[in-house]
DNA sequence: GTCTATAGACGGATAGAC
DNA sequence: GTCTATCCGTCTATAGAC
């Protein structure tokens, strides 16, 4: 029996499933649009007691915001300086998807943030993000160096890989209203057609 | 001295800058985010004042968001049929992204409203934009039947047209983070490397 | 047309019983 | 740990004087 930290099952089980209302909640209508009341329901808690596991609306927040930026990252982490070039750049554009089509309200609830100035991870932006992307950066230049790909703006390529996918999970609902309704499935259309843009950017 | 419609040129002057005020808000908040107070502030006005021209922060919101579809799809109808059909692609691209250079607010009003489930526009997207876009994929097809450019699925062509562009207006702040600050301009790099991207893609 | 004052609703957070 | 009740700040919108 720990005293120091009480940490029951139930407790966790709470706190889960509050998180997970908080993602759906947060993605759907940005963090002033949400309201503790929407988020206790969906979690099937009352109000006071969502606010017993969290100090605040913003702690919640806060903390689904805080993990995320590291695993949306992971798929650029995972790019390999002695790869085959165009299959590292394309397994990246694959990966990426995937998480677009898997997770799309941590793409949404990433979108909001950034779209309104980013008020609560620019810090994160300019350290963490930008450091992970001048490395990569280097990564593809050498490629570039050596004639395996052919050159272009590497920057611009990361921005474009992310605006890409995400544009599947961010803009959902335009693409199905075009596409003509929810039940079409635009993901393996657009793996398809996302591989083949990249590998005619990019074959040198 | 007409009596039906009393438009002063005080009223004219007063009803454009609440616009654009409510714009830099909304653009920059979300609806809800946004306050009243904040764009009677930014207008230079009262509250009740601003009210007096509006009838509410909804009919503000809807007054900017109504004509904005319109205008923004305004470079895709452009696009001629007759036209060299990679010469009418590149161009429609690259005053795609002279919008998002000029007009970041306009992109980002409506990024919120799409990415929060477009609660507003839903219909305008699967009717006029669907319209529109289904027409100008014929086009592209037709262009591909033809053997004047590769071929490519025209739907996803035209949404990452618009992912690409768009990115640099509503994904902003992260575009200066990682290039290293406020006073970098992405534009005629990005302009570039999106060239070099449609010409290598579209090119048979 | 523009202001001060305020109504009325909502939302975040807390008190305190159980 | 969970609830009911409620406080208090904020926000939209209106009333009414000037």
């Amino acid at each position: 029996m720990q005293q120091s930290r009480p940490e029951t099952r139930i407790q966790q089980k709470n706190r889960a499933a509050i998180l997970e209302a908080a993602l759906d909640v947060f993605s759907a209508q940005g963090f002033r649009g949400a309201t503790v009341d929407q988020i206790a329901a969906a979690a099937g808690l009352s109000k006071p007691n969502l606010l017993y596991y969290f100090p605040s609306k913003e702690a919640i927040h806060a903390e689904l915001l805080g993990g995320l930026l590291d695993t949306w990252l992971d798929p650029l982490r995972t790019m390999d300086p002695d790869g085959e070039p165009l299959e590292e750049i394309l397994a990246y554009v694959r990966r990426k998807l995937e998480m677009s089509r898997d997770y799309p309200r941590e793409s949404r609830l990433f979108a909001n943030e950034i779209v309104q100035g980013a008020p609560r991870i620019a810090d994160e932006l300019s350290g963490a993000l930008k450091n992970l992307v001048d490395e990569k950066v280097r990564v593809i230049n050498a490629w570039a160096d050596a004639g395996r790909i052919a050159r272009v703006d590497a920057y611009h390529l990361i921005f474009s890989i992310w605006s890409l996918t995400q544009h599947y999970a961010d803009f959902d609902v335009q693409v199905h209203a075009v596409l003509g309704g929810p039940e079409v499935d635009p993901y393996p259309a657009a793996n398809e057609y996302l591989q083949q843009l990249f590998t005619r950017l990019l074959t040198p």
